[in-house]
DNA sequence: TGTGCCATAGCAGACGATTGCAGATTACAG
DNA sequence: CTGTAATCTGCAATCGTCTGCTATGGCACA
């Protein structure tokens, strides 16, 4: 079995025979050496391809230079923007970073929160899982003052740094404009009720209806488990209902587009049987047909923001009070939603 | 500035009474320590929530339990899907993994390799970007010893292992199935004409058409370099031919689905006035209207078998012989490439 | 009482890099 | 030829964990 075998400094230092405290002055250019001793020492080190361990420093230093993130899942293209702009601005400020999913399970989450934390991640950022309804895990972390930064999916009440998405504020929007089309009975298909998401969105929606002076309506509300069977439940329940709302506004886009496609089966006409918005802009909504409305999130944007004020607490360039970031979010108008004179 | 600190052994042993050593054996369950010390010290270690420092455990014993992952770009569903993988089969079997991008640069490639390996990571899986058309870097990690794995996007004549999909073999049932369809002026766009998927897609497709008796007509041949902006030209490029081709096989989704996109715009119907097809079964690929004939790459798949052969080769549970995994894949014919017979 | 053995726990060194301090070497002045 | 300063280099300790060897104590048996 190969064994990749890093070169150190003894052996440099065996070869040059001197000792390892002068290898390593040598590579950190210190002025107590003679010149010529450092100018051998650089170049053995670049010819025998020395790179420092940058285990044994981290363990000298007590910073790995190492975050940790945890999603619920990779391959949604929401937390793989988040991820591609966390990596990117961690690199870009020297820190490397280690990913882990949840795959939307609260034991697997407290399971990576556990191996990062012995990894001495020197901090985390975490969007929590689907299940977790229950914090005892992020309390902990924050008791043992380890640094962490929540994003999209959050828990409110605990006081550390937090960046989320207005998102009472883009269901206002898609709402509003679903309103605007002058769709009166306007469906709304929520996930879980005690995901964070789920209540926020139900909170703008709500807002909108009000301002049209429309009461909440319990059987206008739908509730899914999210999964592709309960969506097409989901989708069959609001086709049979009497009469048939005028609009449905789905909490994300997958959601939104197996309500499409359970439809478009069934012969339902979009927009003009019934209009259709979703949330989130995964590219898929962009392609259906007809294109889904949609609220954008900038993942890729979040992602930065989170890691660029973790790496700030973490640098002591930002002050240790908690704070809340609040992304805007934009309306995308596309075709599902587009308003008929003749309805 | 917070600095989470952990508890070490030390601060154990020494509101103990005991030495360093004996907390470790005794966390070890070694036989050697009298029950009732032991029972003591680990209720203690629990009751402080002792967890012990990776990074110092890697140092000692020179293994990381630790794997590094390169690939081009998280966002994309497939390398997003392998990464998943990677991430389920290496947690199974007690490893962490760090994942970079490297944003289809070869320089990226480059810088993700030596941190990588500074982080002293155990071995590597790499699917090459883009722009990677020479192999120093891949050489030298050889020659350094250092484990790794190449996955889709591979080097061939590296002597290493790798996991790739029968490339070929999916480019040939894709344009086997345009055949049947009575389709015999078949355009192939590639992208840049170095990747191996280019050429790999390529020989399927020339295969194919052989097969009918076609010969390979480089008019029919179109190279994209797989941006937008130069896949709508590619787009208009195939509607304006005279004659018009019977239809259309692009090396990737994406490509696929802008040039459906640029098409629609135009007035061109498909499959009436020409077919189309794609590779890899993006989630787009269903979605989208006509929904597009694809071949399925099985990313999850691929991640497990190539961490699983990785680790493996670790464990010395595999030869150090290299060796070569082809995955198969799977026509997905949709409604893109239906055959009419009044064609 | 002496010898030997077993059970138990501590010491010390290693992993690799870093750094304050001490030691060594040289040169030059007196 | 000696003393001192200046210049260069090495020692040793540190980070946290692990383990081979050693030390201590008690007990049994001769």
């Amino acid at each position: 079995m190969k064994r990749g075998h890093q070169i150190t400094m003894k052996e440099i230092a065996k070869k040059l025979g001197v000792s390892v405290s002068t290898i390593s002055r040598a590579l950190k250019d210190s002025p107590e050496l003679h010149p010529e001793t450092k100018r051998k020492i650089v170049e053995m080190a670049k010819e025998m391809n020395y790179q420092p361990n940058l285990l044994a420093q981290s363990l000298r230093i007590s910073r790995s230079k190492t975050l940790g993130v945890i999603v619920p899942e990779i391959t949604s293209h929401f937390f793989a923007s988040c991820i591609s702009g966390i990596q990117d601005y961690a690199n870009k400020r020297g820190y490397n970073v280690m990913i882990c999913q949840s795959n939307e399970s609260i034991e697997q989450e407290k399971a990576n929160i556990r191996t990062l934390v012995s990894s001495q991640v020197d901090g985390l950022l975490i969007s929590l899982s689907r299940e977790t309804n229950q914090f005892d895990h992020l309390y902990d972390l924050y008791n043992r003052e380890i640094n962490f930064v929540l994003f999209d999916r959050v828990h409110e009440e605990i006081p550390v740094s937090k960046v989320t998405f207005n998102d009472a504020g883009g269901a206002y929007q898609v709402t509003h404009h679903l309103l605007e089309g002058n769709n009166r009975r306007i469906v709304y298909v929520s996930g879980p009720e005690d995901m964070y998401i789920s209540k926020k969105r139900k909170e703008g929606y709500l807002k909108a209806l009000s301002e049209f002076e429309i009461k909440e309506d319990s059987t206008l509300i739908k509730i899914s488990d999210l999964t592709l069977e309960d969506n097409v439940r989901v989708a069959r329940e609001i086709a049979g209902m009497k009469p048939r709302p005028d609009a449905v506004f789905c909490m994300i886009d997958p959601v939104a587009v197996d309500v499409l496609t359970e439809w478009k089966a069934m012969g339902i006409k979009i927009p003009e049987d019934m209009a259709l918005a979703g949330f989130t802009n995964n590219p898929t909504a962009a392609v259906v047909e007809p294109p889904l409305t949609t609220v954008a999130q900038p993942g890729y944007e979040m992602g930065k923001l989170a890691v660029t004020h973790l790496l700030d607490q973490l640098d002591g360039l930002a002050s240790e009070d908690p704070i809340s970031i609040v992304l805007e979010t934009t309306l995308v108008p596309r075709k599902s939603s587009q308003h008929f004179q003749d309805k």
